[in-house]
DNA sequence: ATCCCGAGGG
DNA sequence: CCCTCTGGAT
């Protein structure tokens, strides 16, 4: 499944353009209910301003939500970096750590943010169950949302370890160009004859998970 | 109207 | 489990 998806999504890649952690974490941050279109719209100035960790920590947030009062959530975000730069400096010597264990603990950072890092700004192969994961999952009638880290072990497990930071990649880019939240175009997506919800002719996840009954992959 | 590569809190 | 936080594109 894995394959068609990927054959299908060729240029699927993550499209915050960051390789230091820390515009990276930042910018993921920041794309939470958002497109990474607009998150790129605010971090040039963001990072001009605030290049690290200990000028996060004591930025004014006043400056920090006007400049990323576009991204949505202006108010929440601001919050979080600001706890983010000073926990970063209090726990990490001003530097963004590199394991899963130490991401999660910092404010504002969840598996999904700290996936991105490791996956994009540290090697580490990553796999998390976002939205579209979730979706797709649901659309499986998997249980994505009542154990998510269950199902992103059984689908880790069916994808070469090396190609995970590039599966949620391609996952991505199936829930935004093929796979929709509500109405799926399920005519031009490239795994609708292996789809439970496509063989009972349901477009919308939720309906679809209540119709199919499928065992979780494993 | 509906959705967006989410996280924290109740 | 539920809710809230937010703006912009389609």
């Amino acid at each position: 499944m894995y394959r068609l998806l990927a054959e299908r999504y060729p240029d699927a890649h993550c499209e915050l353009d960051f390789t230091n952690p820390f515009e990276l974490l930042v910018a993921t941050v920041l794309s939470a209910q958002t497109t990474d279109v607009r998150v790129n719209l605010v971090t040039p100035e963001l990072f001009r301003r605030y290049p690290d960790a200990r000028a996060l920590a004591g930025a004014d947030r006043t400056d920090v939500e006007t400049i990323i009062a576009s991204t949505g959530f202006f108010r929440a975000k601001t919050e979080s970096l600001l706890k983010l730069g000073v926990a970063l400096m209090e726990q990490h010597d001003g530097e963004v750590p590199g394991r899963m264990v130490d991401l999660v603990k910092l404010p504002g950072v969840g598996r999904k943010t700290a996936n991105v890092v490791l996956g994009n700004a540290f090697g580490v192969p990553g796999i998390t169950v976002d939205t579209h994961f979730g979706r797709l999952a649901r659309r499986f009638g998997w249980t994505a949302e009542e154990d998510p880290v269950k199902v992103e072990h059984a689908v880790g497990a069916l994808i070469p370890r090396k190609d995970w930071t590039q599966l949620s990649h391609v996952l991505v880019f199936h829930g935004r160009r093929t796979c929709h939240a509500k109405k799926a175009a399920c005519g031009a997506c490239p795994i609708a004859r292996l789809c439970p919800s496509y063989g009972v002719g349901e477009t919308d996840p939720d309906k679809a998970a209540k119709l199919v009954r499928t065992a979780p992959p494993r």
